[in-house]
DNA sequence: TGTACATCAGTGAACGCGCGTTCACTGATGTAC
DNA sequence: TGTACATCAGTGAACGCGCGTTCACTGATGTAC
């Protein structure tokens, strides 16, 4: 782990954290090849023994932070516990959560512009993320009256909307507005609010 | 307007316009100063004449997309007409319309990293844009009881969330998911289903 | 109406820079005997 | 236990490129007399 001399040890995982550091701090188009080796200790160079190029890199990045978030989705979600209702707010959480704590994760799955079907290992990941999300929504939407049931894709893509436009408006200092409110309120009352609409929460909260 | 020889007549503007072009098709970021020239048919430093680098350049974008958007919007509202609530969704349509019409702008706004703050102008524009979106929901929030109304400057930030999420995720062929529901019906109902929850909609539609 | 001149929008060549990528290489490691 | 050798991770120099920006300039336009 430590680097000791001509041999790094595992260079290939240094460069994909030095990377997701550098994507954090400077956006995933301002993040260098160069940049990521020099701050791993190593010559650009040396990043061709581990990828194909800046490219392959990021989509890396990418796929790790799809893995990270669909295990935390899947641990919020607890398999529908205690209640359908109650897991699938847990899964709203984890989905600001998981931004705020991965940030270069974040940007290098969604704002890199990288093609899911670059790698099929990728466009795996990506799409074990959107099951689990899919997944909640479905054993929610047991509960709804069936006459006025919508697909539930389609209010899981409802709430994972509001999480991502949350996300890129409100925790970055971006240009949208300024609320006064925590975006973790913000979520969870939108989310709340939304819920209520499809009946599946009393109006009394 | 029409280029002619050595004079361009109104190169200003024309490079604004070439700008719009490439950050639509290249992004904010893979957009250069050097093809927006190119393309309006002059000489990179032919630029300098008119703003002051490539970031002020990116800037007179977004300016004018806020300016748009706060007039598209404000038109929509339509000065709360026939009813709030008809207003208030006519502006979330408007939001997509905007994004969709207009989608230089759109990502020069607010996915070019641009600081609101570098220009006044810039800021009061995005000012404006913001007015108008709190006042449709101020007006609406009117009709909530007191004692269940969320802040309208809350739910104003809701929907603008959830609208900016549906465009990321689902107007661009962006990795988040692919949705079977075109983004209009997608935030159509969604936001539909907000209002229920705000007890906004009768829960028969 | 014609000429002299000020203005200024655009030219074209040049700059320094840092990028992603390549290549032949070299030094460290581990295995076979 | 010691030596020869294959393997391969990393080096360092070099490349071509296109970028944003600068500078002295020149050609077109419009105005004063």
């Amino acid at each position: 782990m430590a680097k000791q001399g001509y041999h790094h040890g595992n260079l290939r995982q240094a460069l994909v954290e030095a990377a997701l550091t550098l994507i954090e701090s400077q956006g995933p188009q301002g993040f260098t090849l160069s940049d990521a080796a020099k701050s791993a200790g190593v010559t650009p160079a040396a990043v061709y023994r581990h990828f194909a190029g800046r490219e392959d890199l990021i989509g890396e990045c990418a796929r790790q932070g799809f893995e990270i978030f669909a295990d935390l989705m899947d641990h919020a979600y607890d398999d529908g516990k205690p209640t359908a209702l109650r897991a699938f707010e847990a899964t709203g959480r984890a989905y600001l959560a998981f931004a705020r704590r991965f940030p270069g994760h974040y940007m290098a799955m969604f704002e890199s512009g990288i093609s899911l079907n670059a790698h099929p290992d990728l466009a795996r990941a990506a799409e074990r993320a959107r099951a689990v999300f899919n997944r909640a929504a479905d054993a929610l939407s047991k509960h709804i009256p069936a006459d006025k049931r919508p697909p539930a894709s389609m209010f899981s893509a409802h709430v994972w909307a509001m999480s991502h436009g949350v996300v890129e408006l409100y925790t970055r200092s971006a240009p949208g507005a300024r609320a006064p409110f925590p975006p973790e309120e913000l979520l969870e009352t939108g989310i709340g609010i939304y819920l209520r609409g499809l009946g599946l929460v009393p109006a009394d909260a």
